[in-house]
RNA sequence: GUGCCUGUAGCUCAACGGCAGAGCGUCGCCCUGUGGAGGCGAAUGUUGUGGGUUCGAAACCCAUCAGGCACCCCA
């Protein structure tokens, strides 16, 4: 026991039986993600701290990114996101795509936050984002993508929902009310702590920032209405876009969706567990139009969203939607009967294999009852043995241990045995 | 970056400042050609780490690391 080091702080260990969980996630969103006819793709891991300098939230790059010199005395970071990096790698190229670019990407970022429930330090993300249309159709089609992941993991809209504003609403909302422009971000971030603040000292917080009382009795007002996307143009065909699309039964219109990254112009959209322990967002995304200039291209609008796996995969395992974990690919396990069998138990995996099947040998002779055990452990379905009766007669003895029925099989008559048994 | 809580066997957790334990799991046997159930038995600890107080510390104090909860922020 020499080793005691400990993993990094926030890191996680994938196990089997969490790369399992990885990987569930993984085709779902691949499947989601596919099933629109986006394309994969990916960025590079670490970047300059300049890129996300831009248009990031300062929070994000001052405080929750992990940033480091590297050997030749430059400044980089660990990706805490990626739609930086995706504007640029649009903008070099930005001549030549066909658009409208629909690029989907699942990889692992880094921040530099406490970890928590459903916080880690690193994590792995699900991207994905529409360019080079703007309209409320190309929205709904983004909110449809997530909306049919859920559905795609067994999420039915009682138990999450998409909760979805419009910035250009709130700011025109905001304009009524006499806010100044340069008072947005605040106001935002006001409006973002509401459910997290008791309701006086929320009062306390708004009248600090500035507002007097009939701007927050007006706001409160605002807040309060839930029909307010009736007076927004791009909502109203938004919602209708969503019911042909099929999803609408997941979505909401929701006044209190702000969102803190700053390029979000339009559309902005959260999707929330509504039943369960954990108040995080499953995903969160909108519509942004000025990011493509900020990295240098020419002006081009893009609608986007990401998910994390940690809130995710915890909403997944507490609501009991998770397959049941597979611990081998193995179908079959050929025993080893003992010394002088050992060698036939290889040959006969190879056999197997070449068959197409995926065969795992016990690696020793031990007792029977060891390897049965083993297998039973490793849910494996079916068992092969060779033992000096079947060799004799050129047969193999296959036991069924879903059903523990056992037949005698002559070799040749192996492979199409355990097709059937596999079904 | 802030506040609070927690850290004991592989896991879940006990143990008043006085001999470190239980359940589950693991391994062995019951069972010399066959898993799941049952019975019997066994192994396993620098009590996260480092200091301090004390005759004596898993327990009290300090530091540190990690986890959790709430902020902050967000996937």
């Amino acid at each position: 026991m020499a080793s005691k080091i400990q993993t990094v702080k926030g890191t996680r260990e994938f196990y089997p039986e969490q790369m399992f969980l990885r990987n569930f996630i993984y085709e779902k969103v691949r499947a989601a993600s596919q099933a629109f006819g986006y394309q994969e793709y990916d960025g590079p891991f670490i970047e300059t701290i300049d890129l996300y300098a831009a248009k990031s939230g300062e929070e994000l790059v001052k405080k929750q990114s992990f940033t480091f010199e590297d050997r030749g005395g430059d400044l980089v970071t660990l990706r805490p996101e990626l739609t930086p990096s995706l504007a640029r790698m649009i903008a070099a190229k930005q001549g030549e795509l066909t658009y409208p670019v629909r690029w989907w990407s699942f990889g692992p970022f880094w921040r530099y936050e406490q970890p928590q429930k459903g916080r880690s330090r690193e994590f792995f993300q699900w991207n994905i984002d529409m360019l080079g249309v703007n309209s409320p159709e190309a929205d709904a089609e983004l909110i449809a993508v997530g909306a049919t992941f859920l559905r795609s993991v067994g999420l039915d809209p009682q138990r999450a929902t998409i909760y979805v504003n419009n910035r250009r609403l709130m700011d025109s909302e905001f304009d009524l009310l006499g806010i100044v422009p340069e008072k947005r971000m605040d106001v935002s971030n006001l409006v973002d702590r509401r459910t997290k603040m008791e309701p006086a000292k929320w009062d306390t917080y708004a009248l600090d920032l500035g507002l007097d009382q009939k701007q927050l009795d007006g706001l409160k007002d605002i807040l309060g209405n839930f029909d307010l996307w009736k007076k927004s143009d791009e909502l109203t065909r938004l919602f209708a876009a969503l019911e042909a699309l099929g999803v609408k039964e997941y979505v909401k219109f929701d006044p209190n969706i702000m969102r803190g990254l700053l390029y979000y112009t339009g559309t902005v959209f959260e999707a929330f567990e509504t039943s369960g322990s954990l108040k995080r967002a499953i995903l969160g995304g909108g519509r942004y139009d000025n990011l493509l200039a900020d990295v240098g291209g020419q002006p081009l609008s893009g609608v986007g969203f990401a998910m994390g796996d940690v809130v995710a995969g915890i909403i997944l395992q507490e609501a009991g939607l998770l397959p049941e974990f597979i611990p081998t690919p193995a179908a079959v396990l050929v025993t080893v009967f003992d010394e002088s069998m050992w060698l036939k138990s290889f040959e006969l995996a190879a056999q197997l294999r070449n068959d197409g099947f995926k065969v795992m040998v016990f690696p020793e002779p031990a007792k029977l009852q060891k390897q049965f055990k083993f297998a039973d452990k490793m849910k494996i379905k079916i068992a092969l043995t060779v033992g000096p009766d079947e060799a004799a007669n050129d047969q193999v003895a296959v036991k069924n241990l879903v059903t523990g029925e056992q037949v005698t099989v002559k070799r040749e008559a192996l492979s199409d045995q355990i097709r059937t048994l596999i079904g």
